[in-house]
DNA sequence: TACTGGCACGAAAACGTTTTCGTGTTGAAA
DNA sequence: TTTCAACACGAAAACGTTTTCGTGCCAGTA
């Protein structure tokens, strides 16, 4: 086992400078022809590579972004973060991967840890948890310290800094639609709580389709769903009492849920009852039959995360900045889950 | 927009010196009681927090783990960097996220990137490709450099270093056993070409499985395949003009292809055959029917490789060290595209 | 008074870089 | 022969810590 190489050890090795190495590496004409030539040889051959720690201290830069992110078990999500992935990767940048698991408490002790040196700015999806608190002040002291901050998907509305988000309203406007144009009357909408953003857009896409449509919106047709794990049960509750002939359900598991729980009523999907969802996962796209969704496009929004928070960094202090907000458009995958217009 | 508060800011602030002031905050008894307070008080108020890069660079370690992994979007990665994250945020850890994209070259980057200061150990599963090429270099240099490394689910078999596996052989013998139990008495397996060691075993496993059941091996009902893109095709054609009663399918892709072409020739899961996968991901769960598989606790792999490589980061070098493999034992989880024992 | 010891604190090195500014040597011009 | 560039290299500071080793001062003792 060889500890690794510094310049020091080149330096005594060669009995020069460490400064001459330094600059010999870095091809400076400081040095002449011979030395530099020599030390090129030697690092090579040694498979010299500059210690990251010690640059990051000098230049006061880590060459890498922090992602936090609600929880990684979760398609979307990890989509996103091959998106960053790939572009920071490109530019030369690592990605630090956290977890919040939806809870405020870690995330703020997460950007904590990674605000102390270990990352040049962030990219962030807020927890659940945060969104219901409505305390966005650690994002406000990353942001204070100079540290640019991304935040995507799950975002919050009173804080200045870059963005990248869909748009649920016509994401979710757009999915409606579909489902009237195909000739559904009474279309329920599974959603979320409003607190989170993301439930709280998309039900209001669902609201705007109905209107423009003149269809009539019936509070009794819209279910709230808090928690996850009871999300199942709970459909299966909502939807056995109502007889409707649409559903629009603002993610994937919902939608799925849905889809079982007509099934076992006895009905048919689409034929008796279209569905749709939101995310476009593995899960949508084999189930049988396979579900039409409006598409996120996860690794766009985490390549353009990535993008802004790069643009960022590598701004000259100088320039003022200004804060986008980009909006991924979203799509509408059709496939077995409704029926085709006429 | 304030700039980060250092010892030295501190120190000037106070009009103490630097070395005062990190002795206060580390409740050192070399300092007066007064000073003690007062540096603590001024710390806490304007928040300071050390730097963690200046911190690394002192102390030579970063406390950050690196784990490489072929691709994300992957159910069984994701349960596993989910895992790793969580004992390694217990024990004070980061976790960096990199993507082989299956690409041996991409995980040699990888792996140089994070080597030069930037973790101070590798959790790490093999591309493909570096698999097939065989050309472990790069991993074994980082051990010769003394970084920790620790393989899970594609390992090196010729590299000595910690690794946590499943037990594919038992896994996949589980699997048939189970389908020969409930009554198949043809069954197909759906594997990886070899190169792929899971494949492999998995396929060992098969044949024990056949073997010790008195069932002679037919060649001609196993496939391997080499490209995810055109698996689906390939189990169609490869389903077409065999007659199977039960399948196993390495992984989940592969078992619902088989499911989608069993059902389009006519046939009913489990009825008429039955199916088992690999790996325990939402789309088996969810699927209908739900598909019974072998689960590979991939949490659990991510948990153990995170103890184990914080186990051999934090031992003093002085103790000899010694390498373990983890054997994460597999469970069969039954569902509903297999029949029920009689 | 002269020592000794302990207390409270500071100086400086170290981690591995980069970079600014010297400085000694050489060659050529005056 | 002197002078001055140009050249080739080295010393040192800086990034933000921790830690070892002083060091000045004061009180207590002989």
């Amino acid at each position: 086992m060889k500890p690794k190489l510094t310049l020091k050890k080149i330096a005594k090795e060669l009995e020069v400078s460490i400064s001459t190495v330094s600059k010999a590496l870095r091809d400076s004409p400081e040095i002449g022809e011979e030395t530099r030539e020599k030390i090129k040889a030697f690092a090579k051959h040694y498979n010299y590579k500059p210690n990251n720690i010690a640059l990051s201290l000098k230049n006061r830069k880590t060459k890498t972004i922090g992602i936090i992110i609600p929880e990684i078990v979760h398609h979307f999500f990890t989509t996103v973060i091959s998106g960053v992935e790939k572009v920071a990767n490109e530019m030369g940048y690592n990605v630090l991967v956290c977890l919040s698991d939806n809870s405020f408490d870690k995330e703020v002790l997460n950007m904590e840890m990674l605000a102390n040196g270990s990352t040049d700015g962030f990219i962030l999806s807020l927890a659940k948890e945060t969104m219901q608190k409505g305390d966005y002040h650690h994002l406000a002291e990353v942001i204070n310290q100079g540290m640019p901050l991304v935040l995507f998907d799950r975002v919050a509305e009173d804080i200045s800094c870059d963005k990248v988000i869909i748009d649920d309203v016509t994401g979710g406007k757009k999915a409606v639609q579909h489902l009237i144009d195909t000739g559904c009357k009474r279309i329920a909408l599974i959603s979320t709580v409003d607190y989170v953003s993301v439930g709280k857009l998309r039900t209001h896409g669902y609201k705007q389709a109905l209107a423009e449509n003149n269809i009539s919106i019936n509070e009794d047709l819209i279910l709230k769903i808090e928690e996850m794990e009871d999300s199942e049960a709970e459909i299966e509750a909502f939807l056995k009492d109502r007889e409707v002939d649409g559903i629009f359900a603002v993610n994937e598991h919902f939608a799925i849920s849905a889809v079982k729980t007509v099934q076992e009523q006895g009905k048919k999907v689409p034929e008796d009852v279209s569905v749709i969802g939101f995310t476009d996962g593995e899960l949508s796209k084999r189930f049988i039959p396979s579900l039409t969704t409006v598409s996120q496009h996860g690794m766009r929004m985490g390549e353009e995360s990535a993008r802004l928070l790069i643009e960022k960094l590598e701004r000259t202090p100088s320039e003022e900045d200004y804060y986008k907000t980009i909006i991924v458009e979203t799509g509408l995958v059709l496939r077995n889950s409704t029926k085709s217009k006429k």
